[in-house]
DNA sequence: GCCAACGTTGGC
DNA sequence: GCCAACGTTGGC
């Protein structure tokens, strides 16, 4: 607020005179007009100030700071003002306790001089500000000085409090509840002791807030003064449960920072410090808790002894959900085992039957009139083939597509390291390339490359079990020559490689299936082991209400 | 002029 | 509201 002048015969300033014609300033809180020389403030002064307070509106409510509208101009203020050696006894007291606010200000604040990270000369060199820094090879984007060096007591005094100023609440002699937020906040700070001061504190304050907010702020500040000066006990409360949660929620957001400087306490080799080990006297090597192996032994068996005993109890007293689910998979895994198993005997049943099928095709007296052979139906019907898409016709169609597949198949291969190693007879070729060392994983009976056609020789009969229905068999076999056979060319080894692809998938159902049981045999075992005990525990915070295993 | 590091700000 | 990034500045 400034003024210069036009106002009545009313009494205004420090002075008590009626003289508005030389610069003034209004109180942004009382509302009353001060003379700019009688208070030392200078019209220079007053364009950089965005909110003023007078001294009694100041000395009458501590939390009342003046506002200034970017600290550049802050800072020129003061030396402008210093420059002003006009004045009385009062306007120089002002300007001593306004030059002592803006040196509080300063940066020399964030040092207090006295503790052990101001007198801290060396940079840890661990820290992330460190690492950041050029020295250690960083980017110098945070530059930040190294987190063992930043002042703890700055961050003591000052931090949660909102207010930049130190000692502000021995400044202002006022006995008000905010007393009290000190104390609460002082708590919270020798909590972080040995970490770093928060970087941002002074965010926390007033004077930093976004002038937006700061704005708000105010106006509800100013309506609150005015009802009562006094913060009332149950305000205080509210805002002692607030500024509760604030703090938990940042000490939880900067974790991060914090797990970094205790990082680099654990490991701070410049202070010597006496053997973790039991009963040891002796000062601990440097880096290390311990001043020998054995002593870090005897702590780690002494550990072991102490707490694993109660965890073994606790850990058959209480039931745990996750060694339920465990068991609940592993029977459910061990059904589908089972039926991988049972579909596989049954692959195998399969087989037999085709075996004994066949054998009982040779055993056929041949019928050269049987139909399907290709001396007849000489339709002009004609298909086109599945691999290379030549038109062919009906009598040679299978046997070309037969044909046509084989080669097409040799020109992929499929090769592995290991040989296969199934129970019975595998169903892979297995060929080995000496030069390659890798055996062949075809399917045996459909491997062009290394698995030969048998000689049919000129009696043999087809043998393949004709339909009765589209989709059904009879008893009755083909008895057309094996040679002539159009219908039915190659049946034997298509059904052969039908049976062991069935065959394939349920031994590669099988393997996953054993992988699963391990994975969680494994989690069983750890969880049960001394390592697990030792590291892990269920806590009920609930033991009213007993937990059920069965309910999730 | 250099550099440590403070204070501010835009982006998230 | 937080924080990375960077302009700025006090001290040397």
């Amino acid at each position: 607020m400034e003024h210069s002048g036009d106002v009545g015969e009313t009494l205004y300033c420090i002075c008590r005179s009626s003289d508005c014609e030389r610069f003034m300033i209004g109180c942004d809180h009382c509302e009353e007009w001060y003379h700019g020389d009688c208070i030392g403030v200078t019209q220079l002064d007053a364009r950089s100030i965005k909110r003023y307070y007078c001294d009694a509106c100041r000395a009458h409510n501590p939390n009342l700071e003046i506002q200034y509208k970017n600290r550049k101009k802050e800072r020129r203020a003061v030396s402008e003002s210093s420059d002003h050696e006009k004045g009385d006894k009062n306007n120089k007291e002002y300007k001593t306790k306004l030059r002592e606010k803006m040196m509080a200000k300063s940066r020399m604040t964030r040092r207090c001089g006295e503790c052990s990270a101001c007198h801290r000369a060396e940079d840890c060199g661990r820290c992330d500000f460190c690492k950041d820094m050029k020295k250690f090879g960083g980017t110098n984007k945070l530059r930040q000085k190294c987190r063992l060096r930043q002042c703890t007591s700055f961050g003591l005094s000052s931090s949660e409090k909102g207010s930049v100023v130190p000692d502000t609440a021995s400044e202002k002699g006022v006995t008000d509840f905010s007393d009290f937020e000190d104390d609460f906040d002082e708590e919270e700070a020798y909590e972080n002791v040995k970490v770093a001061p928060k970087r941002r504190e002074k965010r926390n304050s007033s004077p930093e807030e976004s002038p937006k907010k700061r704005k708000i702020k105010k106006k509800q500040k100013h309506k609150e003064n005015k009802k009562s000066p006094a913060k009332s006990p149950v305000k205080y409360i509210i805002v002692c449960v607030s500024n509760f949660f604030k703090k938990k929620s940042r000490q939880k957001m900067s974790s991060r920072r914090h797990a970094d400087i205790d990082d680099a306490l654990e490991t701070d080799d410049d202070v010597p410090r006496q053997c973790y080990g039991p009963g040891c006297l002796e000062p601990a090597r440097v880096g290390s808790k311990y001043c020998s192996d054995e002593c870090g032994m005897k702590l780690a068996k002494s550990r072991i002894y102490e707490i694993l005993p109660s965890r073994i109890q606790q850990w058959q007293s209480s039931p745990c959900v996750g060694e339920e689910n465990n068991k609940k998979t592993l029977e459910k895994l061990g059904q589908e085992t089972m039926e991988a198993r049972q579909k596989l005997r049954q692959l195998d049943m399969k087989i037999q039957e085709l075996d004994a099928l066949v054998e009982r095709g040779r055993r056929l007296q041949m019928d050269s009139e049987q139909e399907g052979t290709d001396q007849e139906e000489d339709t002009e019907l004609s298909v086109y083939c599945v691999t290379c898409g030549t038109e062919l016709n009906q009598k040679g169609a299978l046997r070309h597509m037969e044909k046509c597949y084989l080669k097409f198949e040799a020109q992929t291969s499929f090769w592995s390291l290991y040989k296969t190693r199934i129970e019975g007879n595998s169903m892979f070729c297995d060929f080995y390339n000496p030069q390659q060392k890798m055996y062949c994983k075809r399917l045996k009976v459909l491997c062009p490359e290394h698995t030969k056609e048998p000689k049919v020789p000129p009696d043999a009969v087809c043998g393949c079990p004709i339909n009765t229905e589209l989709f059904e068999e009879g008893e009755t076999l083909c008895r057309a020559p094996k040679k002539k056979c159009v219908k039915h060319f190659c049946w034997e080894k298509l059904r052969r490689a039908e049976i062991d692809m069935h065959r394939l998938r349920q031994w590669m159902k099988l393997d996953d299936l054993f992988e699963q049981e391990r994975n969680i045999r494994m989690a069983m075992s750890n969880r049960m082991g001394v390592l697990g005990l030792m590291l892990h525990q269920t806590v009920d915070h609930d033991p009213m209400t007993p937990m059920k295993s069965n309910s999730r």
